[in-house]
DNA sequence: AGATATTTGTTCGTATGTATC
DNA sequence: GGATACATACGAACAAATATC
């Protein structure tokens, strides 16, 4: 069985995950030295297949949290990359 | 913005994209050794979604004109496997 | 140098659901 | 009912970069 995680009806898996990091994120929860959890971790931590999984990190990616490196994983990038870091706004 | 590709109503657009790449093989514009375009390509160039893709490349499958390989892609096959190229015609 | 393991990148295969025409 | 078209989601295979041993 394993609950694993309880998604929502209605509102993507990917859109869930990345809710989830991203909050992780900007809680400083995760470090910037290290890679978030990987694909397979995340595969297993929320029972997605890995494509669902790539899609979540891709959302943050997208938006600027972090930066993916082949080879090695997905790191959180300056507060200033951040949605929410940029000046002008 | 990028206009994507430009269907024409009332004809599916696999349909015109299976047209379009059609007439790039029997052009020559695509080489025996390399793929054609992906399906993440063909969902770019026109715009379209991965289903649609699908059915594009689907239908030149089912001509002859090329043949699929899981994990690789979709490459041309030898003339004599084209429609056009049946003897007997 | 070489081999192995880990991780991301890319590709096709399949199924389901929704909406529209 | 059927065809078109989109999105979501899982599976599988191969490739490439990185790190470690």
């Amino acid at each position: 069985m394993s609950a694993t995680y309880s998604f929502r009806p209605d509102v993507p898996k990917h859109v869930q995950i990345a809710a989830e990091l991203r909050a992780q994120i900007t809680a400083g929860k995760l470090s910037p030295r290290l890679p978030i959890p990987s694909e397979p971790t995340l595969m297993q931590t929320y029972g997605v297949a890995r494509d669902t999984a790539r899609k979540a990190v891709a959302v943050l990616r997208d938006e600027g949290y972090i930066t993916t490196v082949k080879g090695m994983g997905s790191f959180v990038r300056d507060k200033r990359d951040w949605p929410s870091g940029r000046p002008g706004a």
